[in-house]
DNA sequence: ATCCCGGTTA
DNA sequence: TAACCGGGAT
């Protein structure tokens, strides 16, 4: 049986992963097919859009912001706004920011060339070690070794690694590179990755299908399972508070965009209050309760987790007159909420208020 | 309901 | 080291 098919372990990791990644390589919008010299714009976009979030949420927003911008001068030249109404949706603002600022950098100051060098790369908003890696070996094919959770994963279960992955990120970093060949670095790359993502998964891995098997200690010891080891998080605490949709008579809603830093930050929200400590809308809120005392009624609630803490929030719905409101106040229409760009819980809080208002007679 | 997953920045 | 989101699995 050994005799009739070359043994496997003639084959180095390495050349079976590029062999697996030849057959079963994901097809994504940002990849280059076959000989195409891939483009760093997209390389760039894909992986700032893929830090913290998975392929198929990414994908609808890689194109969409491919038709509005193509290239990066276009999002150069774009209005942060527009930017961060597309990335609604997505999570971790900061990322859109950042963004726009690296493409404004690069038009500005590198002639719309992406620097080639992982040590330049880094020096750019928004790029941090493993976008600097993966750019580098992707988009130029430089000697680099992109480690996400992914490949943390796979070399982890390689390598038969026990310890949690926070304490060994400089192991795992330079046993990925020791296995990165000189020749299609961004294959590599994105052979580990799409391994990880597709067959060594977190749990239940696929082993039935995955190339590394002879090569892999927690497979052989069937420990799969067990690694790596997951750090224990602490529970997230709770918060409660109070938002209001404040809708005028010519059913537009009431809208403020946030501060740059923080907190969704440069996201458009419906006023709220009680659970940050940046108490914006509690002066608004006094007012508006003031003037239109019996105006208002207590929803229900919508939730939210964010990294650090829960939310629950009580949603209360005014009516104001359209002329009350108006001085520096930005009305948006409520039959066109969905495309002005709000983060997942705005939307929540929205959404809740249209359902309960179809629900109710009188809603007031 | 409750977990788990994940790069960059301040 | 903690802050920063949304989706998916169980």
């Amino acid at each position: 049986m050994e005799n009739i098919t070359p043994r496997r372990s003639s084959i180095n990791i390495t050349e079976q992963l590029l062999l697996w990644y030849d057959a079963h390589q994901r097809i994504l919008p940002w990849r280059a097919v076959g000989r195409e010299t891939p483009d760093p714009y997209r390389v760039w976009l894909s992986e700032i859009m893929l830090q913290q979030t998975q392929v198929v949420t990414v994908v609808p927003y890689f194109n969409r912001f491919i038709d509005l911008w193509p290239t990066i001068e276009s999002l150069a030249a774009a209005d942060v706004n527009n930017v961060l109404r597309e990335w609604a949706g997505l999570g971790y603002y900061a990322r859109a920011r950042n963004l726009h600022r690296c493409a404004q950098i690069i038009t500005r100051d590198h002639a719309g060339e992406f620097p080639k060098e992982e040590a330049e790369l880094l020096k750019l908003p928004g790029i941090g070690p493993y976008t600097a890696a993966a750019v580098a070996a992707i988009a130029f094919g430089k000697d680099a070794t992109p480690v996400d959770g992914n490949v943390e994963r796979v070399i982890a279960r390689v390598y038969r690694i026990k310890t949690p992955i926070k304490e060994n990120k400089l192991i795992i970093k330079s046993l990925a590179s020791k296995t990165t060949p000189k020749a299609r670095t961004g294959d590599y790359a994105q052979a580990v990755m799409d391994l990880g993502a597709t067959v060594c998964t977190p749990r239940r891995p696929l082993c039935f299908t995955c190339p590394l098997t002879e090569f892999c200690g927690a497979f052989l010891h069937e420990e799969t399972h067990a690694i790596p080891i997951s750090k224990k998080q602490k529970k997230a605490p709770k918060r409660e508070g109070t938002a209001y949709v404040i809708i005028n008579t010519a059913n537009e809603i009431l809208l403020y965009r946030r501060t740059d830093r923080g907190l969704l930050g440069g996201m458009l929200e419906v006023p709220s209050v009680g659970w940050e400590q940046d108490e914006r809308h509690s002066e608004l809120i006094r007012k508006l309760t003031m003037c239109i005392p019996h105006s208002k009624a207590i929803t229900g609630t919508v939730e939210h987790v964010f990294t650090h803490f829960k939310l629950v929030l009580r949603v209360v719905v005014m009516r104001v007159e359209k002329n009350d409101w108006h001085a520096g106040l930005h009305w948006y229409s409520l039959d066109k909420i969905e495309s002005v760009g709000l983060p997942k819980l705005m939307l929540k809080v929205v959404k809740h208020f249209r359902s309960s208002a179809e629900n109710s007679n009188n809603p007031m």
